[in-house]
DNA sequence: TGCCAGGCTTCAC
DNA sequence: GTGAAGCATGGC
């Protein structure tokens, strides 16, 4: 069991956060992870709501990880991205900006996670004009159906599916663009690894010509897969918060360099607030 | 029951 | 180049 105490740095916040689908808190304070064909369970002391009564994540709070040392150390110290400083893009927030501040009042433990640049292709492809509790059905279903033990299927195991296997996966239109993708990446014509080597323009050029990837979709594969962490996903949640509170565009030159987490604390709030105003 | 969901492709114009 | 229609299905 390893044991860390971090600022800026909250399971829960995480979790929910949209970047993610296969995180689910288990039992109070329990939270199973899954990550590519990787499994964690993870121990939180706080099981609260994500930001509900002010969530103070400037308290380093224990978090306990179910793995050795080196397993740690080679690999979730980094999937966590627990070596970056997330309060100097916190301090970057001026108090003139009241939604931004408010936002990272209540999602200032989320971090943008080293995810698989794989998962989150296929990931994003489905989520689109999906909730992210049917998002999350669709990529367990795929997971049972193809994958080794529930991992996330491999793009040979996902190459392999019929049309109307992939169809059972609740993915509606979504199934063809999975079909194509898979048989395209499984067969070399799409190197999604060695992209990562492509600076930002050129990344998002090569995820546009996949079917079914538009400009948000890629913007979210280059966050959440590939860490570009310039990358700024408008999705309904992000227009609406520009149209309310920022005249139509939020001025992400401000934060040059690092706009995406600017955008998850304002995807989380916005969430949020919407979570706890029905509650 | 009806509406909306971390949008994209296609097709007019 | 721009704008609107059409899209499958789960979850609330």
């Amino acid at each position: 069991m390893i044991e860390i105490k971090e600022k800026n740095f909250n399971i829960a916040q995480i979790a929910e956060s949209g970047q993610i689908f296969r995180f689910v808190e288990t039992n109070a304070g329990e939270w199973l992870l899954h990550a590519g064909d990787r499994k964690l369970i993870i121990y939180t002391d706080e099981t609260s709501v994500p930001g509900a009564a002010g969530a103070d994540c400037q308290k380093r709070t224990s978090v306990r990880f179910d793995c050795t040392q080196a397993e740690f150390d080679g690999f979730w110290r980094h999937y966590f991205d627990l070596d970056t400083d997330y309060e100097k893009y916190i301090k970057a927030v001026p108090e003139s900006d009241k939604f931004l501040s408010n936002a990272v009042r209540c999602a200032d433990g989320i971090r943008i996670l080293n995810q698989d640049p794989w998962e989150m292709l296929i990931s994003f492809i489905i989520s689109q004009r999906k909730s992210i509790p049917a998002i999350r059905t669709s990529i367990e279903k795929l997971c049972e159906k193809f994958g080794r033990e529930s991992a996330f299927p491999s793009p040979k195991e996902l190459a392999g599916a019929s049309l109307d296997e992939l169809l059972e996966c609740s993915l509606g239109y979504r199934a063809p663009y999975i079909y194509e993708a898979a048989r395209k990446v499984a067969a070399g014509e799409y190197d999604i690894y060695a992209w990562a080597d492509l600076d930002d323009d050129e990344l998002r050029a090569q995820l546009l010509s996949i079917r079914g990837v538009g400009i948000k979709v890629a913007n979210c594969i280059m966050l959440f897969g590939y860490h570009r962490i310039a990358s700024f996903p408008v999705d309904v949640w992000i227009q609406r918060i520009m149209d309310t509170y920022y005249d139509g565009e939020f001025d992400t030159a401000r934060y040059e360099g690092y706009a995406g987490v600017m955008q998850q604390y304002m995807f989380a709030y916005a969430r949020l607030q919407k979570s706890l105003a029905f509650a």
